[in-house]
DNA sequence: TCAAAGCGGTTGCGGCGTATCCGCTTTTCT
DNA sequence: AGAAAAGCGGATACGCCGCAACCGCTTTGA
């Protein structure tokens, strides 16, 4: 995959380039272009041009380091006896990352930067996070509905309060702020508990993981066909 | 504040951009150019800079015709017996106008466009909000803990999901993915039901609706300094 | 009827992100 | 050691886009 010849310099700026691209995407999100990470690395932008070809070729390789981290973590998951703390111990693991990182969020939110790398996360990692879920369900800890997509959503929806909270401004008294997308995932984990036997089931269908897959990763098709309507001013 | 003196076809065309405007900024987010929403109306770009001296002027009468939406539903909740029926009824009908709208979504979640008319829009909502969630938690049908900022953030939420299922592409056989925001709306909704008496307390403390209005509407400070490393290679 | 008000849309301007190019430096190999 | 190959920096060309003004023509209304 990383090119095996490769001067020794030229390796180490790769290197760099890398772990800078890590942070920036993190700070600013997939927006920040090549060249503030070329300089965040302190490196010339030509060199990052050089060894990455262009920014998704970058993004990509940050992807699979990502992945491999998410992976850890749901493997600690499933290595945990109790499903509940296992479930748990996956949301606020995973979602601590994905608060912290920018990039992440927006690759798990479904901003589409290769297809084919989506495939590849998805298959990594989705197989997992069912485990995780399906292990719950049997165990009778979570509701008799919930599926694995549930949790990519509830995490989606975490993510959204959290950018919310992070583009606004500090508020004084209060250095948690960063943390407040937790207090709902609790109250979205507790609505994810078996309850009263005459809880109402919820109101639409779990996406299967192949819709969620569908739509997280299709080429984009909407044509945002710029709609105008027909002269209603009677002028030429 | 519409000016008092207005020949008659400015008006008109006054009254074609604004409901333009609404739906050019529904579908494509308040992103849109000036110019499209002008060629959407049928009316000539430099009109549309007449009537509304920038983006901005015309965002912010949009956003006044759907504040007194919003406080329609909360009038319609605030008569009703039920409190619990109350909260639904205003979350409902809330989100089924954000996730219609994107330019009114991207408002709710704290997209900066003038201080001032955040300012207005929020003393005018915000009491009825705390009123709904206030009845809610008196009557007991909801934890003691949840205040109207946790009915915001809930909202913030589902748009966050909503949008990822609206920027991605259709789904076959699933016509109802557009509300799938629902289901964990619900879910959330479960979790502010309260339950056993041993259940644990949320992890993190409700913003206060100052804290909230803090957050959503003061100016931009983030100096998104770019941070840059001094030159590691060791050339000039 | 005619001045004032309004209109259309072409055009200039400025900012921005991508990617290239070229003179110079470092590495590597013999 | 010395030369060829590989790499480096960063100024800059290029293309794109959104904002907004300007000016010749049209509509309004007194």
């Amino acid at each position: 995959m990383t090119d095996v010849k490769l001067r020794k310099d030229a390796a180490l700026n790769r290197a760099r380039l890398l772990e800078a691209g890590r942070e920036v995407f993190a700070q600013r999100g997939l927006d920040a272009t090549l060249n503030d990470v070329a300089h965040y690395a302190g490196v010339g932008v030509g060199t990052a041009y050089r060894r990455f070809a262009n920014k998704e070729d970058l993004i990509d390789a940050i992807r699979c380091q990502q992945d491999s981290e998410l992976e850890a973590i749901l493997n600690e998951s499933l290595a945990m006896d109790d499903p509940w703390d296992a479930l748990v111990h996956y949301l606020e693991k995973s979602l601590a990352l994905h608060v912290r990182d920018r990039g992440m969020a927006e690759l798990l939110t479904g901003r589409r930067v290769r297809p084919e790398m989506h495939d590849q996360s998805r298959s990594r990692l989705a197989p997992l996070v069912n485990r995780v879920a399906d292990r719950a369900r049997d165990a009778g800890v979570i509701r008799a509905d919930a599926t694995g997509t549930d949790l990519i959503f509830l995490q989606i929806a975490c993510i959204g309060i959290s950018n919310v909270v992070q583009d606004g401004p500090e508020i004084e008294e209060r250095n948690d702020a960063r943390d407040l997308y937790r207090r709902y995932l609790w109250v979205m984990l507790d609505g994810l508990i078996p309850q009263r036997d005459d809880t109402a089931p919820l109101p639409v269908k779990a996406l299967t993981t192949m819709q969620l897959h569908t739509l997280l990763s299709d080429p984009i098709t909407a044509d945002n066909s710029h709609a105008t309507r027909s002269n209603v001013n009677g002028r030429p």
